[in-house]
DNA sequence: GCATATTTGTCCGTATGTATA
DNA sequence: CTATACATACGGACAAATATG
């Protein structure tokens, strides 16, 4: 049964169970599962079988997934149970608009040279992402790109209540056909955003907005092009 | 079945209201209440005696909890139960750090009329609270008015991330010690950044930010001049 | 420092209600 | 419509951690 695989990993993440709350450790492990895309959009999480497969008892794993349907990776459906998230088209637009507030205000204002160096590092990483082909790191950097441009605002309580902003798009990522191909075309994007951002230049928020258009653009298109074979959210 | 109609309206409206399950009713019960201040900052959640008054099982409070807790209101310490948020002095620096971010760009871009119409409204209820001096709601309405404000930016999903915000900023009006003076001095600031944004004045967001500055720093000096009593957070 | 009582964390069994084949 | 599977909610139980005297 090929649809067992999934939950064949999760007894295997079971060793990782160790420390702190039983029910904070399912949502971490459940988390890491939803974002590498284990388990993608629109599938439905079991409470018996993650119960059997991670060795905890149902009131831990519905704590569990309170949490990460808070977090925005689940949603939950009354009676119905809880299914990793489909963002929708009209979601994908909003998420844009939010990015777009945040990030342009934080390319917006002055920058102290610590907080800048985060971005360089980052950066750096997606680089060597890029040239040892790794797409799916590549991924994770171009996301971790924007969450330390988005730092620059100077707001560690902006930056959490942002988590689920990241995670949504993670699954948006997962959605489209070819996430590499994505990726690698705004790697160079992303560069001449933190240049302008060195440079001290005053036109890094235009710059930003129209990122953020053409970015939307391109996820809508993807979307728009696939038949949505999920269930509705 | 003509004479059944009404019945069926009432079922399916019973229906509606019912259709949250018991973990999120008594979170909204257990929010109410402490956005109301019937539990202040630092206050010890009981699970024993909530579960009794309020006749639900350990396992359902504890769901309930768990989402309070997502949403700012509540901390969790391991093993030894919830507390109602005590805001930091670093907390509150953050927390305005935050708005200054969303509240100034959502005043910097060009407004509809019909979303203006609602900071309108909002001005208006400030307006009747304080004329028949319910400090309560006029607490209320101050903060819709900013909830209001940052629905400029047109992202609903923004707004729902800055909830979080919003309750922890209850709770620091409830660490004051008269938040009826507090808000109604920030009544005339909120008219006069209304009549920059519909006079579109462009210098409403230097206004948002010597607002948002200001308010801080009375807050500050509030929490200040309090011998902090209260739990650690 | 120690023993006790209280509270939390977790699990189990089960009854009821809901959705779906 | 019936039957099955599943989610929801409850109460009891016990170990572990914490608070109290």
């Amino acid at each position: 049964m090929s649809a067992n695989t999934v939950y064949e990993e999760l007894v295997s993440a079971r060793a990782k169970l160790e420390q702190s709350s039983r029910s904070v450790q399912v949502a971490n492990v459940l988390r890491e599962g939803i974002l590498a895309g284990a388990f993608l959009p629109g599938s439905r999480m079991s409470e018996l079988e993650i119960c059997e497969a991670l060795a905890v008892s149902r009131n831990t794993l519905r704590e569990a997934f309170r949490t990460l349907v808070e977090e925005g990776l689940l949603v939950h459906e009354l009676n119905r149970g809880v299914f990793v998230r489909t963002p929708s088209e009209s979601a994908v637009v909003d998420l844009y608009a939010c990015r777009r507030v945040v990030e342009c205000a934080a390319v917006s204002r002055p920058h102290t040279p610590d907080r800048l160096s985060r971005v360089v590092s980052v950066m750096r990483d997606a680089d060597a992402a890029a040239a040892a082909e790794d797409w799916v790191a590549l991924g994770s950097h171009n996301i971790s790109f924007h969450i330390a441009i988005v730092a620059l605002n100077g707001s560690t309580r902006l930056d959490t209540l942002l988590t689920p902003i990241w995670n949504e798009m993670r699954l948006v990522f997962h959605m489209i056909s070819d996430p590499a191909a994505f990726h690698l075309g705004y790697l160079e994007r992303n560069r001449e955003l933190l240049e302008a951002l060195q440079a001290g230049d005053s036109s890094a928020a235009k710059a930003m907005a129209d990122y953020l258009d053409d970015a939307e653009h391109e996820v809508l298109a993807e979307l728009n092009g696939r038949t949505t074979r999920h269930p509705a959210a």
